[in-house]
DNA sequence: CAGTCCAGTGACAGTTTCGTCACGGTTTTA
DNA sequence: TAAAACCGTGACGAAACTGTCACTGGACTG
């Protein structure tokens, strides 16, 4: 799945050299210019990363930042700052603000396309990078497959994915919003009520002839789901 | 409680420079000039960040950096690449190889204690509320749960938030005026009646087969919390 | 000691939350 | 193209939770 980036950048030709490059390494773009449009859409877009520019027409970066990590929904969001000033008291303030990387200008595509991904790297290590076993249940994101006390198990696809999403919360519980954002990324209007029929569909799928539920209701809170220890 | 920080460098006026700095940060600072001691060391240090020279006498920065990535129970160790190698080709190996960030020499003290905070601040954001352990008691909001004793009780949303708040006033008298307003943050017109009959329930869940009630009655005053020993 | 106050408790009706069913619409498969 | 699979939602009922009342026993006081 590919993660969302948003290119806040009021240079139209260097918005463009960055859009293409990332997209050529798979990742959805969204550019601005403008810097009070990024802050009255950030929240609908809900990039994974933020490249922004410190030297916006209305509104500087720096404050976009500082109010952006004010909102609880935005903290996971990461922030590289770019720029073409290069004062150390400039980057060390926008580190402090709550950016992640600072990147002066000029710089070269190589060498911010690698800090974006070891950004991402960080920012995305919830999707199993390989097998993932919780007690008898395993998930094998290369194969596509499940399977319970080693049986394999048939999921639709957003029955697979609210597994990776649980399996990577493991022990944790989850609000049926956080479900919402993890299962149903590019849809925010999905219903309390339908997440609630996507857990029962997981549910009976992984509970075919057993006892032993591994998602547990948390009543006025979501769910959790916690190993189940072979038998 | 102090982030641990492993400084690899071979350069003793520099590794003294950087403890010195950190350290005045508050950061719990170990200084290795030797890569393959920092190889063998890494896992039973355990720091949250480790600032790795590149170019290092016997086993170079960057395998390390490969090494220690391919360690689970390294993931979480950030790693900053620090190096008089100022050519893109070597920032964007470092990064590619598991790098979080990469800071060419000669760096500014401030930049770079900047960096590290914000590696930190990924590494280890400030959870509002964490687990707490009373005595016999524990509850984890990650995982919205309750045990005593080892084993996990089942506590409805009232009776949870209610325990919160004597864990939060442990060891003092909390009014019923003091837990409607704490409980019930939107009901200010409950009972105190009511009040007396969810600590009931309370002591219910957290007492059965047991003698000992952490949850002390004062009279015409309200409640008082202690740690219960463990068994 | 008797009277009063305070807190514990069982029960109940009402409210809230969640599980489930069924359906119509969309997407995928053969 | 038809059938199968998938999907999201509205409606309904089951289950859990909730706040209060009435009663009672224990603690306190004069």
């Amino acid at each position: 799945m590919a993660a969302t980036i948003l290119v806040v950048e009021d240079d139209p030709d260097l918005a463009q050299i960055v859009r293409y490059n990332l997209e050529a390494e798979g990742f959805a773009v969204t550019t601005l210019s403008d810097g009070a449009a990024a802050d009255t859409l950030v929240g609908a877009i809900r990039p994974d990363l933020v490249l922004l520019d410190l030297m916006l027409p209305n509104v500087s970066g720096l404050e976009l930042c500082r109010r952006w990590r004010q909102r609880p929904e935005l903290l996971d969001m990461r922030i590289i700052m770019v720029t073409a000033k290069s004062d150390t008291g400039d980057r060390v303030a926008g580190l402090e603000t709550g950016a992640d990387d600072y990147v002066p200008k000029p710089f070269s595509v190589p060498e911010l396309v690698a800090r974006v991904k070891a950004q991402l790297r960080r920012a995305q290590p919830d999707l199993p990078r390989g097998r993932v076993v919780a007690g008898d249940i395993e998930l094998d994101p290369a194969s596509h497959r499940v399977r319970r006390g080693g049986r394999e198990l048939h999921l639709g696809p957003t029955e697979f994915r609210m597994l990776e999403h649980f399996l990577a919360n493991l022990g944790r519980v989850v609000s049926r919003h956080q479900l919402i954002a993890g299962v149903w990324p590019r849809r925010p209007d999905i219903d309390a009520r339908t997440v609630d029929v996507h857990v029962g569909r997981l549910r009976k799928a992984l509970n075919a002839g057993r006892t032993q539920d591994p998602i547990q209701t948390v009543r006025g809170i979501g769910y959790r789901m916690d190993p189940v220890p072979p038998k």
